[in-house]
DNA sequence: CAGTGAGCGAGCTTCCGCTTGACTT
């Protein structure tokens, strides 16, 4: 029995907080929200203002019943729930759930943890902010509503059980639109010629000097005369030009730029980067992980002064204050860093460890000094040619922060940027060139989104939340809007060009381009989608969309304007639109016909159908004539793919004969080309056999192999039931029967179960799986 | 585990943000 009970959301913060509060105080979280909109019917009265009809979540049914009981026995409530619109929200639905009276009820808001803060808010209690509450009720309504009346019109229009959303629809844009730029992106050429001198040293002995020319050449002849004028050239220093520049530390962490750095340092998943981090805060080593905020409490500078004075020196350390000017921030945390920052690593998994190390580091650097870098910029004149050759140098005079951090970029073009030391030279030298080069290049496309750098786009728009990055990448992927891939690159020929002593040698050499690491794609549907929302709903796919309703947010938690309004104003024409759409739009399924095949003058089309992307060959007619269909495969664009790659789908199956009086024939299927006879499957081996041109000798091959295979698989069978065998499978025996699967107990010994033992584990039966969605 | 692609038209799908487990492989 406690006299006071104190009601935050997160019961890792409600641990720490317990043991600032004395004996009196009971501290518990509410796990976030506790109510919400019902789902069916909804969950809007549309006929009375855009009434909530709101309903006690179902997994948070037990807390709530909890929370009651703790809040009848207290004879004080204290409501610490965050300080943004969500918080509000919370602490006011914790009010009208719990029938909180008002006189044994307090909110209260504090934006530290610590002992001081806590007690000073509890010395300051306030009022619920309704203003701000009926802000969160018009976010929560006006996502309902696009949600749930968007979504249909896809089920009805294209697919069913597809999703629209005001974040979730924008993220797809995004990723659809990069890469129409891509596939109209048209590579130029251009030739960098680069220079090798050789220069004493010190000892006189000869160094190299490299340099660039400051001048590209746009065609190959242009290149090739610049160096035939340098076979006679001479070349002398022109001008030294020597820099002093600075660079300064990143701020602390937020959700985003976590997310960026552990996949860009450490090739985290954003999902990844948030599930390490909850563990790291669950065992108190760091601060909360879902946050906007670069603030860092007066605690944390002070700790990371004295650490950085005491291991570096007082010239190491800069005292600064971050200021968050993302869109949208709501400032309800402080940056994620160490919860103790004197503390350099932690225990646990190699995981946490290294995202721990990275949180350390980013938060020490921020409050550490400038580096100070001297930049050398050496131009070499050429005798017979008005173009310079340029060298330029780093040297670091003083470390700064980048003695423990430096921030990695998306850029990975930019490493030959790399700080050098350049070799001694005077102003008028002459120099020797021991090469030069002419090399083509090629502009860049633009760069696909990896999940990160997608978070970061959509957290500079504004859009979504720290709490619904991780989440909302997952969805759009769940949708098959987008798939994370690998993809291998191309090969390319580039012409190089050098002299080397005198001497113009020309070759052509190739290089790969293209090759992608978990990246992000549009699919089909995806492409297919986003044209049609874009089409019949251009204002909730517009990227100012939620920057939009953000102001109006913001005036009504301002007690400006009265919300129901405002979602009123929003409601009637958005809705208008949906009717619209329904009425006016065809089906759509990206439909787009390719040509007629020349052998038989069938029309060739692509589109989506119910099991994906396909091409059709031939039409029905009249006459009873059916088309023939063939899934697209992996790689394979309804908007790219050509007549030839289609007509090839046709060509599989293949019949390739008979085998032991059976038919075998060849396909392509989910998981690549495979052989089939007998109605069993054997997989082709990769690199090594083509199904368009593979023989009935090899396919017999592989299913001889393939039987010897699972001769070795086999444990054991009993005859009175055939259809039950005891297999060995990657993962270890198990029993398979009648097409089901059932796992056997470790350390149980395979071959000596007898026919009863299996059946009791069949009848055990495999574990009641849950709806899996895919 | 991979083949399908018309169709009688049941009943279902879906949003964003706040939180943590309980899941499977």
């Amino acid at each position: 029995m406690h006299d006071n009970l104190v009601i935050v959301e997160s019961p890792a913060k409600a641990k720490t907080i317990e043991r600032f509060l004395g004996k009196e105080y009971f501290v518990t979280s509410s796990m976030g929200h506790i109510r919400d909109l019902e789902k069916k019917d909804f969950g809007i009265d549309m006929e009375n203002n855009y009434q909530p009809k709101y309903i006690v979540s179902p997994d948070k049914k037990k807390i709530v019943a909890e929370l009651k009981k703790h809040a009848k026995e207290a004879k004080m409530v204290w409501i610490a729930s965050d300080e943004d619109r969500e918080g509000e929200a919370i602490a006011w639905h914790l009010k009208e759930v719990l029938k909180l009276k008002p006189e044994k009820t307090r909110r209260i808001v504090f934006h530290e943890i610590t002992k001081e803060a806590i007690l000073k808010a509890i010395a300051n209690p306030r009022p619920i902010d309704e203003n701000l509450v009926n802000a969160q009720q018009a976010r929560r309504v006006l996502d309902r509503i696009v949600g749930f009346e968007v979504s249909p019109v896809l089920w009805k229009k294209v697919k069913p059980s597809l999703s629209a959303g005001r974040v979730q629809s924008v993220a797809v844009r995004l990723i659809v639109e990069r890469e129409r730029e891509i596939m109209n992106f048209e590579s130029q050429s251009n030739f960098r010629v680069t220079a090798v001198f050789l220069v004493p040293d010190k000892n006189g002995n000869p160094v190299e000097l490299k340099a660039d020319l400051k001048k590209r050449f746009e065609t190959k002849e242009q290149a090739k005369a610049f160096l035939e004028k340098c076979k006679t050239a001479e070349f002398s220093i022109a001008d030294i030009v020597t820099k002093p520049s600075k660079r300064t530390p990143a701020a602390p962490f937020t959700t985003s730029t976590l997310q960026q750095e552990a996949s860009r340092k450490l090739g985290f998943s954003v999902s990844q980067t948030m599930s390490v981090a909850q563990r790291l805060y669950e065992a108190g080593k760091i601060t909360y992980m879902r946050t906007d905020s670069v603030n860092l409490s007066s605690l944390a500078i002070n700790t990371a002064k004295n650490k950085i004075i005491e291991s570096l020196g007082e010239k190491y350390h800069k005292l600064r204050q971050y200021k968050t000017k993302s869109k949208g921030a709501q400032e309800a945390h402080e940056a994620i860093r160490p919860s103790y920052i004197d503390q350099e690593e932690v225990s646990g998994s190699n995981q946490e460890k290294r995202l721990y190390e990275l949180i350390w580091k980013r938060t020490i650097a921020s409050q550490m000094a400038d580096a100070e870098l001297e930049r050398t910029t050496i131009n070499i004149a050429v005798s017979n040619s008005p173009e310079l050759f340029q060298a330029t140098g780093e040297v670091i005079k003083f470390d700064g922060f980048l003695r423990v951090y430096m921030e990695s970029t998306d850029n990975e073009d930019e490493s030959d940027e790399n700080a050098s030391l350049l070799p001694p030279v005077k102003e008028k030298q002459a120099l020797r060139a021991e090469l030069v080069e002419a090399t083509e290049r090629f502009t860049q496309r633009p760069p696909r989104y990896t999940e990160a750098s997608l978070v970061k786009k959509l957290e500079e728009q504004g859009i979504g939340r720290p709490s619904t990055y991780a989440p909302t990448i997952t969805t759009v992927q769940n949708r098959g809007y987008v798939v994370k891939e690998d993809r291998p690159g191309v090969e390319r020929q580039f012409v190089q060009m050098s002299l080397v002593d005198n001497q113009l040698k020309e070759a052509v050499k190739t290089e790969i381009t293209g090759a992608e690491r978990s990246k992000l794609f549009p699919t089909d549907i995806g492409m297919v989608v986003n044209d049609f929302l874009i089409k019949y709903f251009d204002k909730i796919m517009d990227y100012r969309f939620t920057a939009k309703v953000e102001v109006e947010f913001d005036e009504v938690a301002d007690g400006n304007r009265v919300w129901s309004e405002v979602i009123d104003e929003f409601y009637k024409p958005f809705h208008e639109n949906v009717e619209n759409a329904l009425e006016v739009s065809e089906r759509t399924n990206g439909e787009r016909i390719l040509g007629d095949d020349p052998k038989t003058g069938k029309p060739v089309s692509v589109k989506i159908g119910r099991y994906g992307p396909l091409a059709q060959l031939g039409e029905t007619t009249e006459e009873g004539e059916k088309p023939q269909f063939a899934s697209l495969r992996s790689g394979q664009h309804l908007e790219t793919i050509t007549l030839e790659d289609a007509l090839d789908l046709f060509k599989l199956p293949r019949d390739l004969g008979e085998y032991e009086d059976k038919k075998v024939s060849v396909a392509i299927g989910r998981f690549g080309p495979y052989v089939r006879h007998d109605n069993k499957f054997v997989s082709l081996e990769k690199n090594v056999d083509d199904p368009y041109t593979i023989e009935l000798d090899r396919a017999i091959e592989l299913i001889e192999a393939k039987r010897e295979k699972d001769r070795k698989a086999l444990i054991k069978t009993f005859d009175e039931e055939p259809e039950l065998r005891i297999l060995n499978g990657r993962w270890g025996p198990y029993i398979s029967y009648k097409k089901k699967n059932y796992r056997i107990a470790k350390g149980t010994e395979a071959e000596k179960l007898s026919l009863e033992d299996c059946m009791k584990i069949i009848e055990a039966g495999p574990k009641p799986k849950q709806k899996k969605k895919k």
